[in-house]
Order: C-alpha cells, then sequence, then structure tokens
DNA sequence: CCAGGCTCATTAGTTAAGCTAACGAGTGTG
DNA sequence: CACACTCGTTAGCTTAACTAATGAGCCTGG
C-alpha cells in the first residue's frame, strides 16, 4: 500500500463528483421535521461557535445580513434561538441556540447520521481509517 | 501508519461535516456567471439524457413540471436549451441543450474543478493518495 | 467635546425557485 | 365518437436570497 502519484487535475473531479453525490444522499436522509434546510444550517453554525452576533453568523453562513435578519426571525419564533442585547455595544444582537434548540439539532443530527453509519459499519477497519484521514485534510481544505 | 480503529458512530458526523462544508465550498467557486444552481443543475441533466420531455426532466431534477417550465423558460431565453416540437405526439415537447449551452456547460465544469485542483496541488502525494482511496469508497457509498 | 463618518441590524422591495390547483390542447380507447 | 386521461402551461402562493436605504449607536479628529 505504497503512496501512488495522483495528479490533482486528474483527483479534483473525481473526488468532487463523490463529495456532491454524497451530499446528495446524505441530504435526502433528514426527517420530514419543520425545519428549512437553511434555518437548520444557521442553527448549527450557531450552536456550534456557542454565541454570535447576526452579522458574525451571516458571514459564517455566507449569507447577507437581511437575510440572516429573515432566518433568525423564524427560528427565534420557534424559540430555538435567544436574542440578548450586546453588553456594551448598543447596535448589536448577541444570539444563542436556546435549550429546545439544542434539542431539535439532536435529532436531527442522529437521524442524519445513522443513514451514513450504517453505511460505515459494512467497511473494514482499514477504509474506515482512510476515510477518517481523508475527513481531517478535506476540512482543511474546506477550511482555508 | 496502521490502520486507528474508528467507530462508525464517530466517524460519520466527522464525515458528514467536512462533505458538507467542502461541498458549500466547491458550489460557492462559480463564476459569476448568470446561471443559478437550479438552471445549471437542469441543463446538466438535460445534456447528459440527450434529449428529454419538460416531464422528464422535471423526474430527473425531482421537481413539480411546473416549475420545470419556469426553468427550461429562462434556459430557453439565454439560447442555451432548444424546445422542439414531439413528431408524432402534439402534446409533448422535446427539450435539447444547444451548442451555446453545452459551452456554458464546459466552462463551469472548468472553473468548478480548477478550485478544487488548486487545494490538492497544495497537499503531499501521501494525502492526495489518501483522498484518492476514500473518493473511491465514497463513490460505493453514494451508489449503494 | 461634538460633528461627521462609520458599523450594526433591520425594513422595503425585487428576483428565483419551489409548491398546488386549474385549464386547454391533444391522445386514445370502450 | 364521447369521455377520460396526459402533457404542458398559467395563475397564485410561500420561502429564500439579493441590493438599497434607514435609523440607532459608536468613535475619532479637529
Amino acid at each position: 500500500m505504497t503512496a501512488k502519484r495522483v495528479p490533482p487535475a486528474q483527483l479534483a473531479p473525481q473526488l468532487r463528483d463523490a463529495i456532491t453525490r454524497l451530499n446528495r444522499r446524505v441530504r435526502q436522509a433528514r426527517p420530514v421535521g419543520d425545519l428549512t434546510v437553511t434555518q437548520l444550517s444557521a442553527l448549527t453554525s450557531l450552536n456550534l461557535a456557542g454565541a454570535l452576533t447576526p452579522r458574525e453568523l451571516a458571514d459564517v453562513e455566507r449569507v447577507q445580513p437581511p437575510t440572516m435578519t429573515k432566518i433568525v426571525a423564524k427560528l427565534e419564533e420557534r424559540g430555538l434561538v435567544q436574542r440578548t442585547p450586546h453588553p456594551t455595544d448598543g447596535r448589536q444582537v448577541i444570539l444563542a441556540a436556546t435549550e429546545g434548540g439544542r434539542a431539535v439539532l439532536d435529532q436531527f443530527e442522529r437521524a442524519r447520521n445513522e443513514w451514513l453509519a450504517s453505511r460505515l459499519a459494512a467497511l473494514s477497519e482499514e477504509e474506515r481509517d482512510t476515510l477518517r484521514r481523508a475527513a481531517d485534510i478535506l476540512q482543511a481544505i474546506a477550511r482555508a
């Protein structure tokens, strides 16, 4: 199992294809829950970060501030997100997931992971290790 | 570099996170082109299939027929799709990508791969090999 | 020390993308 | 050949994204 030389130009389309296809599959495996993909994504980011201003959350989600205003409004309606004033800056607002928001996230997360986890369970230890290392590399690329 | 034991329940979220994030990044790396993701997807499917009726294309894209009517109308406006009457059935219409449509597809495809390829080029040979093996495994999972 | 410029969040208004319901033209069969 | 069914489209609604503009609050240079 020596490392074979892999030209990037050849690997790129192959990897991209694998990722987009798998992404579609994972997305299809979601509960009929009443949260839209956009709302779920924002809530996830917010929960991961702990607390963010609307601007920061918009940047994370790669969305314009007015768009985030609406998304947050819907999440707040359902009591999944809490809005508190910034301690020193009167312009800003602090957003955080509520207990209920975290509960909803857990539920979605579990349903999504189940499908993929069952596939992974069918692989060999070695294949899973390859995927683990690949996941690290891919996360680094995505973050860059 | 021995294979470490990786429980599927732990790998699944990590891998899913890596994939969804990378997928977002790849999608964002599109030319400022005036085509939306939806339009691009429909055009791609149409090009792959060669020729389809609106109904068939709607099924492929998992969209309702009226939605496809609008998408096709926009693509037709730009001269990327051609509409010809069905030879025997007066109700139906045959859709096909024009030469211009195929040219646009090529251009998008290239731009998307370029972004990823440049990231891959910065990795070590060994890392690229890990990704190549991972891509094979992931494609198999997605296909299942 | 305060006037002007900047930042933050929101509001207003537009466009795209999805849906269901309904309709008109065309097909085909009992 | 009348009637039911299919195909594509139109009409009207919802959600999600955008840009432009607004109002509140902050901060700094003269």
